[in-house]
DNA sequence: CGTCATGTTGAGAGCCCTCAAACGTCGTGG
DNA sequence: CCACGACGTTTGAGGGCTCTCAACATGACG
């Protein structure tokens, strides 16, 4: 992790489009910068740890971001991923908590940390970041309460269907339209659905087989759409 | 389900305390009770179903409900519980979404029906109303992501342990101190835990073997907590 | 008292995990 | 440049936890 200076433009200058932000008017967007700071994270570094307490809201420049949780031996739960134009720690500062995830930087990682006040007051005079932060809570718990039903019901390879098409979803693919634009590993996806990593490379092997998907090194093309999206809803 | 007419108070003179609208005052409880239905289910009538749209916030009187999401087996995953004083079916009001859940009712239900712009309106104009959805939210989406991981990593026994805790902590005890009040069937803990039935029978009747939990025909005492915790830690 | 849901228990199977070994790849330092 | 170690990938063998299926008991309820 290294502290940046004028690296990243202020708030109200940011490129990132999408975020729970762009409502604001460059006024609020201002006054959320006030004190913001900057870092650089490398692949693999923690920005933030389960159990300890937050400081700041943190929002993605650019860059990969995954948040996961401890289980008991070592074995760890891909709870989502985030990238630019997300914010991180929302859930635990909002509550006044520890963080109940630990958030990884999946590659080079550009990120703000903004003051809690500076939220918390924006929060509070502006309905529009509440509606704001009040669809991005339900969304979250959705895609959530659906993670509980599929880890508890489905069987691993549709399971592994399932992880693939979310993996498209939030990191698109690359120019040749088939292959995931993200750098993971094959433990990591198995992270995702709750899978031992053996197992997540005997299937993505199988899947490789039936001309699903194809291998190569480290990329992974989705041949079959279709056929993902059959194994995932059943 | 039956429709009621004045067996229930306006929500100005409700006596449940702990829901999120105890920060209203008595004007907006007024606003919010106008056109307000009521209404009694009785025990296993479905309040509303996966997939329908919500045409209102449903605001529990009394009694005890379950919400649940359909396996594509006819297998059931009970998400969450609620009783008086909590409110139903907010996310998908919020997100404007189909229903991502069944409610169904536990023994007689009496509840309310708010209008969707009754409670649209309250939130756009009271931001006390919007950090306790917040709140609310928040709490939910920490259950539900503890739970993808408890269902992911966790032993049969140990989520048993976790789902006998779970309906301790919702539905308390009774005067015994020691017998869970609530009424539940076998299915229903299975459901909750994701573990099926005939699993779910036999390992209550090794926690009974092991003087862990006392089983009397569908009663069932607690007999060591510290057990059951370190169970549910596991 | 019949009927249907729920509870209980047994036998067997299978999915997936665990453990282990071998190989490839990458970055680092000598 | 190569040796080395760390890490990720791959594959096999074996076992066990939990499910499935089935039969029967019990209880609820008209």
């Amino acid at each position: 992790m290294k502290k940046l200076e004028n690296t990243i433009p202020s708030c109200d200058s940011c490129p990132n489009e999408k975020s729970v932000f762009c409502s604001l008017s460059q006024l609020e967007l201002g006054e959320l910068s006030i004190n913001k700071k900057n870092y650089h994270y490398k692949k693999g570094e923690e920005i933030f740890q389960e159990g300890n307490y937050p400081h700041g809201l943190f929002c993605i420049f650019s860059g990969g971001v995954k948040l996961s949780k401890r289980g008991n031996e070592g074995k760890d739960q891909i709870i989502r991923f985030a990238k630019s134009g997300d914010i991180l720690g929302y859930r635990s500062m909002l509550a006044k908590q520890m963080y109940s995830t630990t958030a990884t930087a999946m590659d080079d990682v550009l990120i703000c940390q903004i003051p809690i006040q500076n939220f918390e007051t924006l929060l509070r005079s502006s309905n529009k970041l509440c509606m704001k932060t009040i669809e991005l809570l339900t969304s979250d718990l959705k895609r959530s309460e659906n993670q509980v039903l599929s880890v508890s019901q489905k069987r691993v390879a549709d399971r592994l269907a399932e992880a693939l098409l979310t993996l498209k979803n939030k990191f698109g693919l690359k120019e040749d339209r088939l292959t995931l634009n993200v750098q993971i590993t094959r433990r990591e996806i198995g992270e995702m659905a709750g899978i031992t990593t053996a197992t997540t490379i005997r299937t993505l092997s199988d899947f490789n087989k039936d001309g699903i998907i194809e291998l190569k090194s480290k990329e992974i093309k989705l041949l079959k759409l279709d056929v993902l999206e059959r194994f995932a809803s059943h």
